[in-house]
DNA sequence: CCATAGTTTGATATTAACTATCAATTGACA
DNA sequence: TGTCAATTGATAGTTAATATCAAACTATGG
């Protein structure tokens, strides 16, 4: 997402482009798939822009998720993490969770296409958007 | 979950039966579908058992999730929420979230079998478990 | 049935993520 | 460039959830 793009969802929304705003934005542009939390974002924000407050991350974080610049995530830590949200690519997009070592992995998938059809017409329920996250062990857990 | 069952499921975890995790229980079972947060069923429990005190809500449902009696649910409504488990049905049974009006919807579906064994091909990883949850309109809020 | 040991409980203090408040500052537009 | 509403930073407040600890209880073995 470069500024002009920016610029322009901000505006569509009716917000303003502030320096704060393109500082927290370039930070998840900066580290692609850490899912960092609220709190990372802002220790990272800090290092280029010490003066920014961290309640004006949270307020960001809260506008970012709302115009569709991030997905909210929820690996039950206790915190709201994010990651960028990328048009086409995201609604194939989940995660996994290993239960034993806890890393995240994402994972590239569209049969879900299918339940979402399902969804609709058995159940007259027009599906915009999805959270899907699986548990379980990954390779290398599972190899020790 | 008879009394019985109930016991054994405690032993096997080394977990005790007492009066309260029992008063918990019977509140779930007593009001399936209601998807309740650890303060509702704290004041539910309160009417039939009202020395219970809330952190051992708190601490039971905790222990409810270890050991496999409900599911933590998530619908970004600032607490958990729990429902029980039921064994097979479960992993068939997923939520969609209306964003108008907010409503929860239970949803059967047993399509997640495939995705869950592409990833197991794919990625090596072990699926035991999901939560997926669907984010749309419902049919009454797109009717009007 | 009773004594024992380890678990669990209730009350309450504490933590931590997040939100509300408000004066000062800033960005967009005329 | 001046104006005004939006935004910010600092901080106080809120709330879900956890930690602490003495008292009470449960399971077990005798």
């Amino acid at each position: 997402m470069d500024a002009i793009a920016f610029k322009d969802k901000l505006k569509r929304y009716g917000y303003k482009l502030t320096t704060q705003r393109r500082a927290v934005l370039d930070v998840l542009i900066q580290r692609p798939g850490e899912h960092l939390s609220t709190e990372e974002i802002y220790s990272y924000v800090k290092e280029s822009f010490p003066e920014i407050g961290l309640a004006t991350v949270y307020r960001t974080m809260q506008l970012f998720e709302e115009i569709g610049i991030v997905n909210r995530l929820n690996f039950d830590d206790g915190c709201s993490r994010f990651e960028l949200y990328v048009d086409n690519e995201d609604h194939h997009h989940h995660h996994l969770i290993c239960e034993k070592c806890n890393k995240v992995f994402e994972v590239e998938n569209d049969l879900l296409e299918e339940i979402e059809k399902e969804i609709g017409e058995k159940y007259k329920f027009y599906v915009k958007n999805h959270k899907v996250t699986f548990y379980g062990h990954c390779q290398e857990c599972n190899e020790h």
